[in-house]
DNA sequence: ACGCTATACGTAGGCTCGCTACCTAACATC
DNA sequence: GATGTTAGGTAGCGAGCCTACGTATAGCGT
């Protein structure tokens, strides 16, 4: 998958990812792999940037823990992240459907 | 619709927009708010260096023309274009499947 | 003891590419 | 002559994702 195709997408699969409970980053990044069937292994050098804007925006927050010797930011979605899921989710069936009326003719009715 | 969206999908939707056909610029533009239900409105400034881009890559060709007084540069797929744009359209599938195996589900199954 | 892997977090800098802003020009209409 | 439409173009910016690196603990094999 070419990387650009991410872009603008990250926060919506960030806010998806802990709609199902709170994770930390390592987990987060887990989740993303399982969930995609492995089509995005995403490196730690744009997860956790990614999270600490989120967290500068109020949609996520997160606590510090320790964990068999290690230590642990778990994130949790906010109130303010989950309207900004449902919005995400929303743009984002606007794209598809933008993208696939333009991707998905081959020929075009004129005007029709 | 947020610009960034758009990140690694203009190609594609360049292509796509070309293969019921040859068209200029401008005639492009219009093609891509009509399919697209009025969603994508692209400026001149994304669209012309865009597929200035693709023919350097060799996957569109163009032709000057005048109609009406007005200088047009009219774009056609070549070969190479037709199979970029299958690969387009491939990547394109994989890249939904996988966002939507993300944002699709609530809270998720483990390791199901 | 040493190396390697997995777990876990982070930053700095770069680079891509779509967008904003701007410019040119012919034609039509008012 | 002013405005709008059609038609083309470039320069430079900025967002944001990625590459490359650095830190640290635990566990395992040898």
């Amino acid at each position: 998958m070419k990387s650009d195709a991410l872009r603008g997408h990250l926060d919506a699969l960030l806010l998806a990812t802990l709609d199902g409970g709170a994770l930390h980053g390592y987990a987060i990044i887990e989740a993303l792999q399982r969930r995609s069937g492995g089509a995005l292994d995403l490196p730690t050098g744009t997860v956790y940037p990614a999270l600490r804007r989120l967290e500068r925006a109020g949609h996520v927050a997160s606590e510090w823990s320790t964990v068999a010797g290690r230590r642990r930011r778990t994130y949790r979605l906010t109130g303010a992240g989950q309207r900004a899921l449902s919005d995400e989710r929303a743009a984002w069936r606007e794209f598809t459907v933008a993208i696939e009326g333009v991707l998905g003719g081959g020929p075009w009715p004129e005007q029709a």
